[in-house]
DNA sequence: ATGGTTGGACCCCAA
């Protein structure tokens, strides 16, 4: 089974981008971060028309919102509400043999990393540790589980261009990527990018739109993860990093990222 | 040190 997880900033005016997605990679998932489309105009025969009959989403007018596109159908599609905020950041399903999948949106977290003088910090803060929470829980031991989404954290020194020029910009400051570790150490969850790119190895998956020529500054990050326990961590078959959608016509700023994992 | 771009709503906000 082939899952892809994509912040794809605006569904409805990405619908050819996702056409060439399924061309190039021919997912059975797809998991969407940032729609940006209330439920009534979502796009539903669009992506039918792609091939996949089985869309799940959850999504609100402007900002965020969430879409998992199957060819299989998927049991159980539930929303969560994240850090008690109405914010459309999550999407869970079951997949068959009772494989639990959750697609996350983490707050981008502003400018300023203080949550004392920032808000948006203090949500994204916030947001990790309820994830940390919700994974804690007594339901979810021995649970096999994949998350996938836009974190919004990159974590590692290799996983953004200059670990010392970022270490004060949001998405790489130590009070995130402390969060985001300690959600990766609740259930031992697998980075599954890590398992296949050396750590050593710089790897990215979004390029921020204020780069006159992304590629050849290159200055990304890797703020979308794809995660399982380590129950399912024997099955997973590869990964990669659809880097070239970043030069499509009318690109996201975030690339798709690819698992392929034996259910 | 600053400013650079995008999408979607509305004449600005979040990213």
């Amino acid at each position: 089974m082939r899952i892809v997880s994509w912040n794809i900033n605006s569904v409805r005016i990405r619908i050819p981008l996702l056409k060439k997605l399924v061309e190039e990679q021919n997912p059975d998932i797809i998991c969407l971060q940032e729609t940006k489309v209330e439920d009534a105009s979502f796009p539903h025969a669009d992506l039918t028309a792609l091939g996949y009959p089985h869309v799940y989403f959850s999504g609100q007018k402007g900002y965020n919102g969430m879409a998992i596109l199957s060819r299989i159908p998927l049991e159980n599609p539930t929303p969560m509400g994240m850090a008690k905020s109405e914010d459309k950041r999550h999407l869970g399903v079951l997949l068959p043999g009772g494989v639990a999948l959750h697609n996350f949106y983490v707050p981008a977290g502003g400018d300023i990393p203080d949550p004392a003088q920032n808000p948006a910090f203090d949500f994204k803060l916030r947001f990790v540790e309820h994830m940390t929470e919700w994974a804690s829980a007594p339901a979810q031991k021995n649970g096999k589980m994949i998350i996938v989404g836009d974190f919004n954290i990159a974590p590692g020194e290799h996983d953004v261009w200059s670990h010392k020029q970022l270490l004060k910009i949001v998405s790489h400051t130590p009070a995130e990527v402390d969060r985001l570790n300690t959600l990766q150490k609740t259930l031992n969850w697998t980075d599954v990018a890590r398992k296949f790119v050396p750590h050593e190895e710089k790897s990215y998956s979004w390029w921020s739109y204020r780069n006159k020529d992304w590629k050849a500054s290159n200055r990304g990050r890797r703020l979308d993860h794809i995660w399982t326990t380590p129950n399912l961590a024997p099955a997973i078959r590869g990964y990669s990093v659809h880097t070239h959608a970043r030069d499509w016509d009318s690109p996201s700023d975030h690339v798709p990222i690819l698992m392929d994992i034996a259910l």
